[in-house]
DNA sequence: GTCTATATGTGGATAGAC
DNA sequence: GTCTATCCACATATAGAC
């Protein structure tokens, strides 16, 4: 079964996440096709039990960085752990960040994981000071800008990942003041959000 | 043959690029799936028609904005047409920004489009001042992470693309000085790019 | 749990008449 | 250029024996 979902990530990788097919994966644990259907009674079942691992890998993997200390150097490691995790596994990025596997929608179990996940990034921001919905589309924005154009444009380079520390700065520096309105927002008072609260990076239609 | 390629940006809007059937796409334009063949040689290649005219439609729309004067007028309104245009055809966006079509390139012919996109875009941006890889790699970055976002956590909302404004002035805010060494680079000088000049937003692997 | 065998559907692509 | 007919590969999923 962890060798299930294992052959799964690695397939998921060079074939693309939806290029995977039960016949190689079983192939790849020396099972048949329909034996598969012993472990998950569906394809999608199985997108999301690698849905639910990946949450919890990239939730480990950012709950391993401090929250105390200098605001930046928290953020930063924050920043580069998640952008780090991302592009180390594509399609794990993919699966948890994008909506490219037609119909399928995480489990509510699943779906509980990711937004533990999308908590601690909150939690981390917060504890620095950063408190604002606004603030925390911009961050995720910036990092999500960051892993987008590094897997799309340069596979396996370093080309925008070496961007994070100077973005980073350039996203702290914007909110110097720490949570009371910036610059922008004084700039143009009507540019402020009136949307509802959204508790997770998958709300939308 | 228009004909053709309308209904085939129709599908990709409903489906997914790669949902794309030649069997629906025939029945939208009321032939037989064969008959496609006329007109494409492959499927790859009604890809490709797709890419080379996205490329275009995105070419025009970011021409039609002004080149001269405010810098933060020039910027954000290329930024603002280039992240409407992007969000209004996810599809486009897909096929242009993204690798999600497995054993898909542009052909050369389409790829010279997509250039000619790319170095307007830099032109722009060199315009202003902004004329080192390293901050059109920012640039790029940050307006590729509002339309990731908002495509998928807000598909149909405004919740990212009302932070265009924003995030452009934090971006020019932080490179003031336009085109001189910025804060970051003082920083850390090693930090530098050593890299070769990419000339396109499509390099990579 | 795992197997064989098969159902059932969907792709893209080709042959050849008209 | 368009059609009918068909090929062929591949997919998920199910039935039922062991």
């Amino acid at each position: 079964m962890e060798r299930i979902l294992a052959a799964a990530w690695e397939l998921a990788d060079e074939q693309g996440l939806a290029g995977i097919s039960l016949r190689d994966l079983a192939d790849r644990v020396d099972l048949r096709q329909p034996s598969l259907y012993s472990y998950f009674e569906s394809k999608h079942a199985l997108y999301d039990a690698m849905f639910a691992q990946g949450c919890e890998q990239m939730l480990e993997g950012i709950h391993a960085r401090p929250v105390n200390g200098d605001a930046r150097r928290v953020v930063k490691e924050m920043a580069r752990r998640f952008v780090a995790l991302s592009v180390e596994n594509p399609a794990r990025a993919q699966l948890l960040f994008q909506r490219t596997i037609p119909g399928f929608e995480p489990s509510a179990a699943s779906y509980a994981i990711a937004q533990r996940m999308f908590e601690e990034g909150r939690t981390r921001l917060a504890s620095v000071g950063l408190t604002k919905d606004r603030q925390m589309d911009m961050y995720t924005a910036l990092i999500a800008g960051i892993v987008a154009q590094q897997l799309a444009n340069d596979p396996g380079g370093t080309r925008w990942t070496r961007l994070v520390d100077e973005m980073v700065d350039m996203y702290l520096d914007h909110n110097r003041g720490n949570g009371s309105r910036n610059e922008a927002e004084a700039r143009s008072p009507k540019a402020s959000r009136p949307r509802a609260e959204r508790p997770i990076e998958r709300g939308g239609k």
